[in-house]
DNA sequence: TGGATATACGAACAATCACTCATGTTGTGA
DNA sequence: TCACAACATGAGTGATTGTTCGTATATCCA
């Protein structure tokens, strides 16, 4: 029943975008009652709550899928060959779902729960700790933080194709290079 | 009178937040009448669009000053750690109202005006112009693109000092390596 | 001063929507 | 078959809020 709600709101979101979208209408769509709703969710915000927690989870299992095959062989630029893909397939299970929790939500309540980013981060961080050596960054915790933010942006670019830039076709080769840039850059400061 | 209601539709929006904002408390808030406001503001979109326009409109100045002052003798290194602290500094304007129109503010309607964004774009590239020969990306018009994601993310992460992240301290340091590394990281294919 | 135009006022309207609850339906176990 | 619990229903409620418009005040010019 909750997976079906679930369904029901994502489908409305989608089909109507985020400003238009109300709990009579996910109902209706879920071929329930709004009181029915109401027993399986406490309020709107559990539900978008639960409908981004499952997708962004979603993700992950696909994300951790493609990363639990690095093993010791590849080189920095292959494993991140790879993680860029995993993340680029993540972003496209359910891509437009994807832009309406990303953009049209309003982000400040509801983060995504800590475990989800905390997995997430690990997996890249585990990528790095691989390749300590060939990596100029001093910090890996930072060097992560970083990386993190800088691939979601990149990604949303290609992913989220919206108007207003380049075609995501021409983005995309970007991101490996911007990683391994970053990642190797000549550093002035090494240890005292 | 324009720039009273948007004062006061900035203060509310920082005092309150987006959610509990309504356009009889920024009337109020302005010491005018809900329906003097809405002589000057069409809609309550409307007038979210302006306040925007104005903020980043600043933003702008400030930026340009700096970017201007960019003359031939710089290295690529020197002036981009120039034009990221001039970009940190417009987002230190006024953080807060910053925040509020990045994050809590659902981004799908009202875009910034193209006018703006392009000359943000056009500040960019010229430096990348200048400095063509160092650099490695095949296309500036895409690593444009790529850098003022790489840009808006990274210094976001800074100034936006939100509870998820690390301290903004630590990740200052690495947007200089982050975008010296993109801009010349070792590329496999050159022209054929 | 008078009158006309422009501006300001703010109570009220209408629409939206999250959520409730009195009533109905279904399932279960004896 | 009956009693009772568990679940489902959806019209209704209360609160919020963007926007209007009839009235009042100010400004300006002859």
């Amino acid at each position: 029943m909750v997976d079906t709600i679930l369904d029901a709101m994502s489908r409305v979101l989608v089909e109507r975008g985020y400003a238009k979208t109300n709990t009579n209408l996910v109902a209706e769509s879920a071929g329930i009652s709004v009181g029915s709703l109401y027993q399986y969710f406490p309020n709107k915000d559990a539900l978008i709550f639960a409908l981004r927690e499952r997708h962004v989870s979603r993700m992950l299992g696909l994300f951790e899928d493609v990363v639990a095959h690095i093993d010791a062989a590849g080189s920095l630029r292959e494993d991140f060959d790879k993680l860029i893909g995993a993340l680029v397939a993540a972003h496209l299970l359910e891509p437009e779902l994807n832009r309406i929790l990303e953009e049209e939500f309003p982000a400040y309540n509801l983060p995504v729960s800590s475990e989800i980013r905390q997995r997430f981060f690990e997996a890249i961080r585990r990528v790095l700790e691989k390749h300590r050596s060939s990596i100029t960054t001093p910090d890996l915790d930072v060097a992560t933080f970083v990386l993190q933010r800088m691939l979601k942006a990149l990604i949303n670019a290609v992913v989220l194709t919206g108007p207003g830039g380049l075609s995501a076709g021409s983005v995309r080769p970007e991101i490996l290079p911007a990683v391994i840039g970053y990642l190797t850059a000549p550093r002035e400061d090494s240890q005292a």
